[in-house]
DNA sequence: CATGAATGAGCCTTCATTCAT
DNA sequence: AATGAATGAAGGCTCATTCAT
């Protein structure tokens, strides 16, 4: 007992540090210099010690993925389980990722340059598919949306939020006003972009 | 004239020759096995003949990538100068990205799995942005759109393309139905997601 | 403790290794065989082994360089610390410089081989500079010398050391008869070369 | 006739060409970017004309390395023609070998840099061996110079040339004092370095 | 003879992984 | 379990030389 406990939280600590030290790597010297020996360096262990917690390269990145996308995929959880209506959902959803955003920008930005474009697009749909499905459904349930394709709902929700984050995380000089998205957004959400009276 | 003639032929037909090859090597192993080497045999020439057409590597793949999106920055471009409206031009638009991916879909999924994320977004933007701005200002000054954010207008149009876009890319299986998502897209855009009345 | 002497011992025996392995390529092949590869294979370890020892090649023959040039500039110190006249250091220099060529012929030999001309005068000058120096300025001082300008001092002892070194070391033929040449300079800086009496 | 004269001119063009095409890269990037087609470019040929000219790069510097030292090779020669005494001699060798220096340093000194160590010593000899012998065997003949051993004259005369040479091109800041160094070796050779009364 | 595209051997360097201690 | 030296496959790139046109 006493030593399977004390091996786990050993295991744990190591893990860590790792995934600190991937982060701390990327922060300052990007991408290529993400080699085993610095994150060995970095974390204070051997290498030999690295390939004791991971079976390799691959499974350590895999281990800083999760550990990246994780308190996201909890938090849109914690969302999906509150009691209020969808539209109110998907507004908190917004606000949600726009927080993330704030607090963890270096941590998306570095797990944005390190991932390929199709493992991002696969982590997207780890974080997403099920909340906006989930969202939509409810949605569409409740009478609260309008009657909607779930591909095109997906889409201008889950795949504008991804822009916007992309936006911002890419443009360092600019501060975004998140409340004005939020608004326009919202708006857009209510009214659609189209003005009907111009058309006629 | 005669002979630059035919350098310009040669020339052209060895890049398009190593344009097919790097697509193949994507195609059969993956990013990771993209090296010079391969391009060079699988294109049938030496490295060296290689080196002779391109700088360095990097050249290589900014010409591949080039040679990528060119044909979408033209068709875009052409999209632009019709004289339509903005939201005749953003369904316009719409179709033609539609139809790239019907067309050229093999080669808009290698693409995607050669660059990082990063250097993805970066694609974007120079692909979109213009574009995307100046329909923006077109519909804002006509009165064809809603006062609507710029960046907002850019999430919901651009970004939820490239959403469609890459769910149809990494979904091999399905068939999309791009009329029945064009619909949906414009029934949106007319008329926004939430439901009033039942807000009510 | 222990381990750090063994790590140490380790270190200076592979770069002893190292340094042989360089010599004896220089000696069968010459320079232009003397590949990181080449130099692993003689040396009997990998080359990732090399590179955990030197940074680049560069800095593998700044180590073999400095290996060569080390104990003659310590020897000139030391001598240059004795507490004797300008002129028996002078004689003790060429002294000191005829053992070392004697000692290490195929040191020098092969040192001399690898660098460029313009490389081995900077070698030249780290050596002699200061020695060549140092005795101009005692013998000056000391009334052991006529008033002689210190840059021609230095070519006719520095420089013309440099110029029986060459010759030595390049004519494998020949034994060199050091103490009759020794004389010769000795009766050189004595009575000059050309002769009074003749001259009248 | 008519023929193989014009060959020969053009043969003889086409070399001068290259030798100054060599000696401008030298000049402009130095010895690593001295490859076949940065010379074939400069020259304004092809590279297969360079091949038609020159059996390969050895033979090509071969030929580059002889252009530059027979002017000096000449030069010495006529000195030795000379009706004059032997110490006449050398000093006149001083003054020829100081106003090449002044007409010719670039040229010095960029053969100095591309070649070898060992081929520069090759060169001196090739360039002072009979000239430095010639005169050694004229002044002890006509007791114009003291009993002097032929390699220690050789030695203090040309090894001091070459070492001054050696100063000069290196220190690109020092406007030589060519005069005062030719007085201090004149006074060298007549007085030797030691001073006697003092030694006394 | 001139051309210059094609060649490919050969070089330096990196880095994930292994394993003896 | 920890260490870190050793490994060697693999990659990008250069350049002297050849040869078809």
């Amino acid at each position: 007992m006493h030593r399977i406990d004390r091996r786990q939280i050993v295991n744990k600590l190591i893990k860590d540090t790792v995934y600190d030290s991937v982060m701390e790597i990327l922060h300052e010297s990007g991408n290529e210099k993400l080699t085993m020996d610095e994150v060995a360096s970095k974390a204070g262990v051997s290498k030999g010690t690295l390939y004791n917690y991971f079976k390799n390269k691959e499974d350590l990145m895999a281990f800083v993925e999760q550990q990246t996308i994780d308190p996201i995929i909890e938090g849109l959880g914690e969302i999906r389980e509150r009691n209020i209506s969808a539209s109110e959902k998907l507004k908190e959803t917004a606000k949600f990722i726009f927080e993330i955003f704030k607090t963890r920008k270096d941590y998306a930005k570095y797990h944005k340059e390190i991932i390929s474009y199709k493992d991002s697009v696969e982590v997207s749909r780890r974080i997403g598919d099920e909340h906006f499905s989930s969202i939509w459904a409810q949605g569409t349930l409740e009478g609260d949306f309008k009657n909607i394709d779930p591909l095109v709902f997906r889409a201008v929700t889950g795949g504008a939020f991804a822009f916007l984050m992309d936006t911002w995380i890419f443009d360092d000089e600019d501060k975004p006003d998140f409340d004005k998205v939020l608004a326009g957004l919202e708006r857009f959400y209510n009214e659609g972009l189209i003005d009907k009276n111009k058309e006629k």
